[in-house]
DNA sequence: ATTAGCACTCTACCTTTGAGAGTGCTAAAA
DNA sequence: TTTTAGCACTCTCAAAGGTAGAGTGCTAAT
């Protein structure tokens, strides 16, 4: 289909391209790698290049620039070949961020920061998915009259709390008996599953036991429903340097896109089932207003159950080797530090 | 020192710049607000308004543009007039944001978008300072072998949460005795105030109580001290519309401010002991990378003592009447909102 | 199959030009 | 004394032309 020589012809166009934008010639590939052949030769195979799809010219004669499927054949490439990682910024990685483990969100927060640091893209990171989660402890807390906390353990540390105001004033002790029962039935069951039950159990009205616990599941599959997990988001300021984006239009909608994080956390939620570092190249992205953008992702786990992801997201002419080895090993470390805990 | 007269050119040319961007000159002031003068007049009281610092020519030979002392004086004697704010849109904020009463974060969240989406310009709200709330209740949890969960809870909801490690595994039934010892000390005081006592309690080594409290208690200082209150920023897409953002350059400016987030909580923090709603017009603002744009701030409170602030950022060229309406009934509902718990 | 040579094309940048908007000044009018 | 009309002058902005540079495609020679 397409000969090996062809091949490293249109990686040494996507290699020049991405160490700097602007379409590239047949005279720059001749220079910067030694082909043994002259531009003239370069320039036909640029042209076959072109009529596979994989190269296109912004306007009649200037240099080639890759299509998104170019890239695409790039990255596959890259993603098969790649069995060393380059353990050096690892250790960096590791011992940075094992300063923030205090609590899931900032350390979350400083992961998200880390990501657009080292990779000068946008770095992107959720918080563990509730529902994957698995329900270390339920307790229940009078917190004034009427009022009862409900927080609610995983076995990453605290997800969810929430102050709930009750019809009828309960004691302490009925609330400890109450959590008592939940936690005797749901205690190591991922809050899924758990929603899922109370459902079937509300529904199914066979309620022997008393009114309040009913009520109390009520309540708590309410908690469950309304899980928007957090997003950390940083480095626009970092990705407004590239010269990719000089454009005020570029800006203006990626902005839009991420300000609304809810679509944002959608998108990852569909992918965070899914195993190892994926990539989403411009158009192949399955957001609409993403796709003049690249989009690196994967996830991190509690036990093997992925719970939650990180990305990246930037430009196409992104440097997808170093990208994807950021977030392939910053998903690595996260779950190491999870479970570490 | 100004006439009547020229004051009345001031705020017409004022008026015109905020309407449109872009000098304004003295035959559209002539045509827009009935003074019954010429343009040759007009041009004379300007010429005098720039004189004064007032105005000033980006360049020779086109019309004017107010400076920051031009707006201050504008804004002051706004601030001056201002009796009845325009009732209108209190009550739709007040709706709006009555949905959100759930979790304090998410409510400010949703207040923040409320102030950029009313404003088009950025929206800030930050969370309580920490420091300012009064203290519910403590509850220590035990999590699971040798983790505790420290639970802060303060008169608007949980406030602080997080899971330490400790030594020695502790029962439960200790943990209570020490929650309960710290509650009858410091309920109903500032978390401030219990962090001075804390420290004076400590430094001067009177623990007559036993071990394990002593060591909750610096526990607690450290959980304190480490008080970084939440800040939610949105609009940024909203003021990319703006011709005021038409340059690259000030974006990125605004965008590094905004994104290390600390400078603003800082700056916050400040001002939050302050009453009413305060506005930083351009060079007035307290920090550098602010100085090219405004910022109007107020807080809310607790009682009457004012715990979080909330404010808007936007280019000078700002509508101010309708900034300081939008952020002071704001802060007026969330007050309202947050003793109404 | 590859390459050298050449005409052609397109962009980016610079300069020029003219229109438009607005000022400042002066002298006349109120 | 204050206001106004008239006019020359200045500056920006946008369109128009012109040139250099980079790169291509094609053809004919190797």
């Amino acid at each position: 289909m397409i000969d090996e020589r062809s091949k490293q012809v249109l990686f040494a166009v996507i290699q020049c391209y991405i160490n700097e934008p602007g379409p590239v010639g047949s005279r720059v590939v001749t220079k910067k790698y030694s082909f043994g052949l002259s531009p003239a030769t370069i320039r036909n195979i640029m042209s076959d290049l072109e009529e596979m799809g994989f190269l296109r010219q912004p306007h009649t004669s200037a240099g080639r620039v890759p299509t998104d499927i170019g890239y695409r054949f790039y990255v596959d490439k890259l993603v098969c070949e790649r069995q060393q990682n380059n353990k050096e910024n690892l250790f960096d990685i590791y011992k940075k961020l094992e300063m923030q483990k205090k609590d899931i969100n900032s350390f979350l927060d400083a992961a998200s920061r880390m990501l657009s640091s080292l990779s000068h893209y946008i770095g992107i990171t959720t918080s563990p998915n509730a529902g994957m989660t698995t329900l270390n402890k339920i307790d229940l807390i009078k917190y004034r009259e009427n009022h009862v906390a409900v927080l609610l353990f995983t076995d990453e540390g605290i997800m969810k709390n929430r102050i709930v105001s009750v019809d009828s004033d309960i004691s302490q002790k009925d609330l400890n008996r109450i959590a008592e029962y939940i936690n005797g039935k749901f205690v190591g069951h991922t809050l899924d599953d758990i929603r899922k039950s109370i459902v079937r159990e509300i529904t199914k009205e066979k309620v022997v036991c008393d009114k309040l616990i009913s009520e109390a599941l009520t309540l708590i599959r309410d908690i469950f429903s309304t899980s928007h997990s957090d997003i950390f988001i940083s480095g626009l300021s970092e990705v407004l340097e590239l010269p990719d984006f000089c454009d005020i239009n570029r800006i203006k909608e990626l902005l839009k896109t991420i300000e609304d994080k809810h679509i944002i956390v959608k998108l990852l939620d569909e992918i965070s089932d899914s195993e190892g570092p994926r990539v989403f190249i411009g158009s192949e992205n399955p957001l609409e207003e993403m796709k003049k953008f690249s989009f690196v992702v994967s996830t991190y786990k509690e036990g093997s159950r992925p719970i939650g992801a990180i990305g990246i997201i930037g430009p196409t002419r992104m440097n997808y080797i170093k990208a994807i080895s950021i977030v392939d090993t910053t998903a690595y470390y996260i779950t190491n530090m999870l479970s570490g805990r």
